[in-house]
Parts: C-alpha cells; sequence; structure tokens
RNA sequence: GGACGGCUAGCUCAGUUGGUUAGAGCAUCUCGUUUACACCGAGGGGGUCGGGGGUUCGAAUCCCUCGCCGUCCA
C-alpha cells in the first residue's frame, strides 16, 4: 500500500501496469469449460495505419465490452490483428516509390515490388497496434493475426477453392466498375454515387435513308459517341415505332447504326431515344446483349481514348474528349442545345475519380446463405444495435448483385488459379484451381490478379481461430470461442464486412448444425462517427482530426476514453470536442483525491475481499447517510449492468459520473468530515468508505482501466499476484446478500431522511448567498419545524453546522423580518438582526410566493379535474395529493415571511 | 425518388412501457486558498423540448403533417 501523490499524474502510472499486464498474461483467452466463452474479434486496421479517434471510441467500446465479461468471470478473449487493405496500401507504397525512387510498379516487376510492400509493411505496420496498447487495449496479443500472413493467406485460398468447386465462383466477362486510377475493378459497394453538376447535351443523329430526318438524343456524355453500336427507343412508343429497323448515322466516326425497340427504354425521359454504348454502360451492355450488338471499346485502362475513338481523340483524357466531342456535334450542326444537368456519378471510393464501366474478363462469387443471412436477422439470432441497422442490410440482401472478387492488384492474396499456357483462358478446362500449383507448373500460368481485400476479412471470425485447419481449431480454440458474442463496428462497413462476415459464418462453419452455432457473432454494435464540433467528418485534409496519442499524452488514456464514452450517444454521430477529454481528466483526479481522502482518513483495514469489507460494517454504527449511500450504490450497479446489457455505453458512464461526484462525494465525504470521533462509528464510516470505492472501482474499471487498476492496490483491495480485471464484479443482489450477511439491511426511510438534509443544507446556503454572507461562519440560524423534523434536526446538528457554515441553529424564533425559506424540514430563518434590505426581501419571496401560486394552481386543477381523479393510476393521484399538500404548507410559510416583513 | 436518423439551456448531450416542479457537463455570472481534490467547492441565471394539428385526465415521450440538417439506397 502506497501513499498517494496530491494529483493524479496518468503517464507513469499506465505504461507500468500495461508493462505488468502483459508480462502477468492478463489478457490471455484459453478454453476453460467451467467458463462462459466471451469473444470479440476486432476490426482490423489497416496494417500501415495510425490510430484515429475512430479507432478510440470503437476499441475503448471493445475494451468495455471484454474487461466486463473478464470481471463477470467469463474466459474472455479479444482476437487483434490488422488487415492488408489492398488498393490503400499498394497506392502508398507506389507513390512512396515513385517519390523516392522514381520508379513505378512495372518497373519493378511483381516479385521486386512485393518485396517492397512487405518491407514497407515491417516498418510502418504495426505503429497502430502499439497505439492501441496506449489506450489500454485488452487483447490476447499472442494471437495477433496479419491478413496476409502465410497460414491466413492459405485460408483464404481455401475458401476460394471451396466456393469454386460449390459452383459459387465463376469467371466471366462482363461489366465492372473500373477505376481509372487504380487500374483495378471494383465491386459495387466501392462506388460512391456524387451528385454532379453536369451538361445534359441534346443532339440530333440523321436517319440514313431519311436524310434531313434527324432523331434527337441527350446524353452528359459525348465522349463514347464513338462507341454507340445503336440507339434504341420503347418498343410501344407511338413516335417512333416506324422507325425501328431502320439506321442512324453515328456522327463520329461515321457509321450507319441501327434503331433497335427495347422495353428498358423509359419515353417519358427526355425525347425517348437512348443512345446505346455497350462498352461503356451497365444498362446499355445488357441492352446489347439482347440485341447481339456489337461492343466498340473506345476507352484505355486509364480513361484515355484510344485508336478506336478515331485519331482526333486517341490517347485524349476522357474530360477533355467530352469537350472535344461536343464541339465537333456544334460544328456539324447536331448539336442542339446544352442544358444544367443534375446527375449521380459514380466515383471510386478509394481515388475519388469517376469510375468507368467496362467490360473486363474478371472473377466473381454468387453470394451463399443470403436467405439465411436474412434471416439470422430478421428472427433476431442476430440482434444489431441500435435495431434499425437491420432493416439497411435487410434492404441490401434483398437487392443483392454477384460480387466482382478480383483485384489487378499486387498487394493481396493471389488467386489460386492456372492457366494451362498459351489456351484460351476463358475456357474452364483450361484452368486449374486448387490451393497448390499444379503438378506440372511449367505447363501452367498462375492467375496475375489478387482477391478483393475484403474477400479475405470476411473469414475473419473464424480464419482468425485456424479453420479449416482441425489442428489449428483446436489450438485455438476455435470450437470453444466460436460464435463470437459481439461485433463494434462502423456502420458504414455494414455491406463490406458485417453482412459478407455472416454469409460466410453461415456457408462455411458447422455444416449442418443449427444457425445458433454457425454465426459468426451474437451482436453487432455499431458505432457513431467521429465529427468535429461543427460536425464536419474529421480529414487529413481539413486538418480537424486531433491525434489521439498526443491527447492521450495530456489526458491520459482513461481521460480520453472516459471523455469519449460520456458523450458518444448511441448510434448517433458524435461531435468531438476537448473539453470532453478534459472532464475525463477531472473525473480521474477527482477519483484518485477521494481514495487519497479515504487513505487519510484513517489506517487501512482488511480489505482484500468483499466479504471482509462488509463484516468491518458495524451494522448498529449506521447512520442515515450510511444507508442513503448504500441505497443508492446498489441503485447505481443494478442501473450500469442494465444499461451495459443492452450496450448503453454512455448511460452507464453517465450514472457512474453522477453517483460517484454528486452523492459519494459532494454529500458523503463532506458529512464523512464531521461523523463523530467516536472509535465504533468511526471504523464503520471507513469500512462503508472502502465498501463504495471497491465497488465504483469494479465498475469503473471497463472505463478507465489503468487508474482503477491502480487504486485497487493501493487501496488494498488486491495483492501482487491478483489484478482488478480479474476480480469478480459483484452485481446488486450480491451486494445486498453480502451485506445482510454483514447484518445490515439498507433502510428507505433512512434514504428519505438524507434527502431532506441535503435540501435543508442547499435552501440555507442559499440563503446566505442571497445575502453575500456564504462565506460568513459566524451566522445563526432558527427554524421552525414540527417534532419530527425538528427530532432529525437536532441529531445532525453538527453535520448541519459544519455543511451550512453556521455557528448555530436553533429552535427559537427570529426577529420579525427575518430573510426565510420554506423546506420540507421546515422555515429556515437567518437572522441578520435589523440589517435587512426589506425591499429586496419582499421582492425575492414575492418571487418565491409567485411561482408557488402557479404550482398550486396547476395542482388545484388537476385534483379538481373529475377525469383525472376517476381515470389516472391511483398512486399517481395520491402523489399529486400529497404535492399540493406540500406546496400549500410552502406557500403559507412563505405569506407569513412576507406578512412579518409588512408589518 | 425511397428508407432511416436528428432537431430539448449559448454549446454537446441525457430524458427506457405517456405521470409529480424537463436534467447533466461545458460555457457564463457571484462568492470562496475550511488539512481529498482550484483537474476544486458553494450559489445563481438560462429551455413555450423545430412549427402546426390530433389522441389522452395527462405528451419532450404516441399518431398525422410541414420544415431544416444528416446518412444510406436508387
Amino acid at each position: 500500500m502506497s501513499e498517494i501523490s496530491k494529483a493524479y499524474e496518468p503517464g507513469q502510472v499506465e505504461s507500468r501496469w500495461y508493462r505488468t499486464w502483459i508480462d502477468r498474461h492478463c489478457f490471455r483467452g484459453r478454453p476453460d469449460p467451467d467458463r462462459e466463452p466471451y469473444c470479440i474479434v476486432i476490426p482490423p486496421p489497416n496494417v500501415t495505419g495510425v490510430l484515429t479517434m475512430g479507432h478510440v471510441l470503437n476499441n475503448t467500446l471493445q475494451d468495455i465490452l471484454i474487461r466486463r465479461a473478464r470481471q463477470q468471470g467469463k474466459e474472455a478473449m479479444w482476437l487483434p490483428g490488422t488487415d492488408h487493405a489492398g488498393i490503400a496500401t499498394q497506392t502508398r507504397v507506389e507513390r512512396d516509390l515513385r517519390e523516392k525512387e522514381g520508379v513505378t510498379r512495372r518497373d519493378l516487376g511483381r516479385e521486386k515490388f512485393l518485396e517492397k510492400a512487405w518491407e514497407w509493411k515491417e516498418k510502418h505496420g504495426g505503429i497502430i497496434i502499439e497505439q492501441l496498447k496506449r489506450l489500454g487495449c485488452s487483447c490476447d496479443w499472442d494471437r495477433e493475426v496479419f491478413t496476409l500472413d502465410p497460414a491466413y493467406s492459405r485460408r483464404v485460398q481455401e475458401a476460394f477453392v471451396r466456393l469454386y468447386r460449390d459452383g459459387f465462383v465463376y469467371r466471366g466477362k462482363r461489366m465492372v466498375n473500373w477505376c481509372p486510377a487504380s487500374l483495378t475493378a471494383l465491386s459495387d459497394e466501392e462506388v460512391i454515387m456524387k451528385t454532379q453538376n453536369s451538361v445534359l447535351y441534346h443532339m440530333r443523329y440523321e436517319l440514313v435513308d431519311r436524310p434531313g430526318e434527324f432523331l434527337e438524343i441527350s446524353t452528359t456524355r459525348p465522349e463514347t459517341i464513338m462507341g454507340d453500336t445503336a440507339v434504341a427507343v420503347h418498343p410501344d412508343d407511338e413516335r417512333y415505332r416506324h422507325l425501328v429497323g431502320e439506321k442512324v448515322w453515328r456522327p463520329f466516326p461515321r457509321e450507319a447504326i441501327p434503331v433497335i425497340a427495347d422495353s428498358y427504354i423509359d419515353p417519358e425521359f427526355g425525347t425517348g431515344v437512348l443512345k446505346v454504348t455497350p462498352a461503356h454502360d451497365k444498362a446499355d451492355f445488357d441492352i446489347g446483349r439482347r440485341h447481339d450488338l456489337p461492343v466498340r471499346d473506345v476507352f484505355n485502362p486509364d480513361a484515355t481514348l484510344n485508336d478506336s475513338a478515331g485519331e482526333a481523340f486517341a490517347g485524349m483524357d476522357r474530360f477533355e474528349a467530352r469537350k472535344l466531342a461536343a464541339g465537333m456535334l456544334r460544328e456539324a450542326g447536331l448539336l442542339v442545345r446544352e442544358e444544367p444537368y443534375e446527375n449521380n456519378v459514380g466515383f471510386s471510393e478509394r481515388a475519388d475519380v469517376p469510375i468507368e464501366p467496362r467490360l473486363s474478363e474478371q472473377w466473381f462469387l454468387k453470394y451463399p446463405a443470403v436467405e439465411e443471412a436474412k434471416a439470422a436477422v430478421r428472427d433476431g439470432v442476430i440482434r444489431f444495435f441500435p435495431d434499425r441497422w437491420s432493416k439497411i442490410y435487410l434492404h441490401w440482401l434483398d437487392n443483392i448483385q454477384d460480387w466482382c472478387i478480383s483485384r489487378q492488384l499486387w498487394w493481396g492474396h493471389r488467386i489460386p488459379v492456372w492457366y494451362r499456357k498459351g489456351s484460351d483462358r476463358s475456357a474452364p478446362e483450361n484452368w486449374y484451381v486448387d490451393t497448390e500449383p499444379p503438378a506440372d507448373p511449367e505447363n501452367w500460368e498462375q492467375e496475375e490478379d489478387v482477391l478483393d481485400t475484403w474477400a479475405s476479412s470476411w473469414l475473419w471470425p473464424f480464419a482468425t481461430l485456424g479453420w479449416p485447419d482441425p489442428e489449428e481449431e483446436k489450438k485455438q480454440g476455435l470450437d470453444y470461442f466460436y460464435p463470437t458474442r459481439a461485433l463494434v463496428t462502423g456502420p458504414d462497413i455494414i455491406f463490406f464486412w458485417v453482412a459478407r462476415m455472416i454469409m460466410a459464418g453461415l456457408q462455411f462453419m458447422r455444416p449442418g448444425e443449427p444457425v445458433e452455432r454457425r454465426i459468426p457473432f451474437r451482436d453487432v454494435y455499431y458505432t457513431g462517427i467521429i465529427r468535429d464540433i461543427q460536425g464536419r467528418k474529421m480529414s487529413k485534409s481539413l486538418g480537424n482530426s486531433p491525434d489521439p496519442i498526443d491527447l492521450i499524452d495530456r489526458y491520459g488514456a482513461d481521460g480520453l476514453r472516459l471523455g469519449i464514452m460520456l458523450i458518444a450517444p448511441k448510434g448517433q454521430d458524435i461531435r468531438f470536442s476537448e473539453d470532453r477529454v478534459e472532464t475525463g481528466r477531472h473525473f480521474c483526479n477527482k477519483l484518485w483525491n477521494a481514495c487519497r481522502y479515504r487513505q487519510m482518513s484513517g489506517d487501512m483495514r482488511d480489505n482484500r475481499s468483499l466479504e471482509a469489507v462488509a463484516s468491518r460494517i458495524g451494522p448498529d454504527a449506521l447512520d442515515d447517510d450510511d444507508h442513503f449511500i448504500l441505497l443508492r450504490l446498489l441503485e447505481t450497479t443494478e442501473a450500469v449492468n442494465r444499461a451495459l446489457d443492452r450496450y448503453e455505453f454512455t448511460g452507464a458512464a453517465q450514472r457512474l459520473y453522477t453517483f460517484f461526484w454528486t452523492d459519494f462525494c459532494d454529500w458523503y465525504l463532506e458529512v464523512s468530515k464531521t461523523r463523530s470521533r467516536d472509535p465504533g462509528v468511526r471504523e464503520t464510516g471507513l469500512a462503508l468508505q472502502d465498501f463504495v470505492i471497491r465497488q465504483l472501482l469494479l465498475l469503473l474499471h471497463p472505463y478507465i482501466p489503468f487508474i482503477t487498476e491502480e487504486l485497487w492496490h493501493d487501496l488494498g483491495y488486491g495483492t501482487d499476484t491478483d489484478f482488478i480485471q480479474n476480480a469478480h464484479t459483484p452485481d446488486a443482489g450480491e451486494l445486498k446478500r453480502a451485506l445482510e450477511a454483514a447484518g445490515v439491511s439498507p433502510d428507505r426511510a433512512a434514504e428519505q431522511n438524507t434527502v431532506n438534509l441535503q435540501e435543508f443544507v442547499t435552501r440555507s446556503r442559499a440563503l446566505k448567498a442571497d445575502y453575500n454572507l456564504a462565506n460568513r461562519k459566524d451566522l445563526s440560524f432558527f427554524v421552525q419545524a414540527d417534532k419530527g423534523a425538528r427530532g432529525q434536526i437536532e441529531a445532525s446538528l453538527g453535520k448541519l453546522k459544519a455543511l451550512i457554515g453556521a455557528a448555530g441553529i436553533s429552535f427559537a424564533a427570529a426577529g420579525d423580518g427575518a430573510p426565510g425559506v420554506v423546506t420540507r424540514l421546515g422555515t429556515i430563518q437567518l437572522d441578520l438582526s435589523g440589517a435587512v434590505d426589506v425591499e429586496a426581501e419582499k421582492e425575492r419571496l414575492g418571487r418565491e410566493l409567485a411561482k408557488l401560486d402557479k404550482q398550486v394552481a396547476v395542482g388545484e386543477g388537476k385534483l379538481r379535474n373529475e377525469k383525472f381523479v376517476s381515470k389516472a393510476p391511483p398512486e399517481i393521484v395520491e402523489g399529486a395529493r400529497r404535492q399540493l399538500d406540500e406546496l400549500k404548507d410552502k406557500k403559507a410559510e412563505v405569506e407569513k415571511l412576507l406578512g412579518a416583513l409588512s408589518g
């Protein structure tokens, strides 16, 4: 037990405890049949990323869950790791190479480039892991997984092969979302629709067999004219029916293209005529297929125009080409008009450039277990918090499209497919699909593409636990820890990750077993997004994103964690500002000092167990305040548990905050300073403090792990060989039983007495402050009270005098006109011996009277209302009646005071 | 266009089956160095709960409608 310093210095306490926890393997989770498992897998951050406020929020929440589970005696295991993040990482490595060595990845070649990428990963990877440790995260670090670890990689390939064999994976030439900046295909989810202020070009194509007759067509993309292979109208459109089957002139390169009829066309839109560019628009591609149209690709992969576009365009950027095409139409007299037009354009999520629909050969996945995945959430087998996200999830699954899983990148899991050398790659008979290369490698070449990063992370909840290798599964405890208990993530990756993990779990895990055993997690908690105080997203370019490590340095990890938790509304975006973190640090300092006060108040006794502390309480020495604080402690314990069971982190934090600050410090500790010096009473008071602090530290520990561990040992609750995080946190029932075993049963009536005394103190202080006498200690108060109240006041005289700062409290009559206040315990007056500003006092009491008048009127009106009295529940009516009586008494007292002034 | 969320004190947020006088922190004002804490204590001011309508004895809370902000989907 060490002496506690005056101000809390988090820095050295935090680093010291984290080291100890690691040395003593505190965070290790190992299968234990006698305990209930509680497992969380971390949403793996980008391996080369650094900690953001979003990570702070997300990982604090997970740490709260996992530490609470540990304290509840469960076998808690939080599995950490990092993600290779294909495009993001590769782009950064490429940029680095360009800037530092002036080379591209193509210059280096695949092998050399990957060497560089791994070097980059070794250098920049793992920073975020160290940062999570600073935050206090109690992950089982021995289990850390990186998605490109050879073992994990094998598992990803195994999943691919299984899906291929089961018919879910196929290769095909399709329209995909092409990112011209990253030069890779993307999935639909990686495309962000953005509203753009574009121009709608109205142009006309001349009919081949009716010179001088034109079809008017509108488009936002004249740069794709060169790829048009038809124009289309709706088959029922009377205006154009007679032209179907004829041809129009495509202006450049000049060529006759057919007029076709397709029911996809919306006759209401524009002129009802659509130019069909099968190579550069998904819908057009489908039309083209239905009508067997040629596909004219006029773009290069980087979205410059190619030779097919014609000499004028070849090599030109797509936006330049748009201007040129519009100009050429104008010159040819084919541009009818241009109008400003608002439309939605798909942008690449990563590179933030407009994507191009592009025809290319890719690997696709038909999602498995879709219906089951819907049912699992719809039926509540998997629960979403807040629940509203389940609607969004279900809607997405209702409209799900096949997933393009190949990426034209090098940094990732290389697709385990080999093509027979020199053969047609689109023919399945030339494929070899397996986790192991073919036996005659000289006749084969491996697919160059890698898998979408999400096609590795969707296996995260079980591939991290050894799946599908039975031996590894046993070693990692998959059977014990799966399904995991909770997932904490942002709603922005509900489709990317959450939905896909659910499908993967249902598809791969424990075939034939009930759905409850196959799902990857029971509960999903969706965090909000951290914004700045103006509500803007945090971003590097805005510079509005604070460095969490800097915040930890200044406020402590505990302060940061609690600060965030006190403002994080459930499932709502969070406006961050630094003074919340300051609040968190202040709380820690206050907690520190409350414990310091306890140490200074008297010798520490046996605190080693709940029973030991409880047994030190002398039931006969308890006063009202003891009952009060015990009852509030029980209520707080219950409320905190109830809130956390529902993932209401902020609610629980606020309950703890209020209990500690208001009930414990402002009242209970203050009162304790005036307590009798009688040794029996004194020891009981100290035991009560120890009892309350013990429970408080336990309940606070998930939020502020470092300081609670420190105080736990400083106050002798823990020994050198154990830790608060493994100490069982009693629930309200267990606390009550421990008290009962010690002969203590908290008393409601006593609690009410304390509440009355609190009012007495507050109003007396206010009375003093009204007369600018707050700092005077030599004043006497006069109280008119009935017998019961008088008894209570007399019994509490010492503490009342101390808390109010009064020389005396007597039951004699005050002088006429003495200012006063009315409380539940009676009328309190301050004798100022004539030094009263009568007018000011009259005004003050007048205001008070007006307020009471209003309240009395409301109460009377209510009770006069027949319907209220007959229809409202009796206890409500009774309450209203009691309240009215009280108000009337008060009013009479105030009137009396006022009368005395006037007289 | 569809779906969802938000609108409560100057700011950020609580307010869990509708029920006594709508709360907290920060900010603000006044006072205070009493041996836990100035990272503190005491007291005060500040809200027609986005607008309108309805249901009800009773609405911040339930229903309808409008407005603004935001997110997702098309």
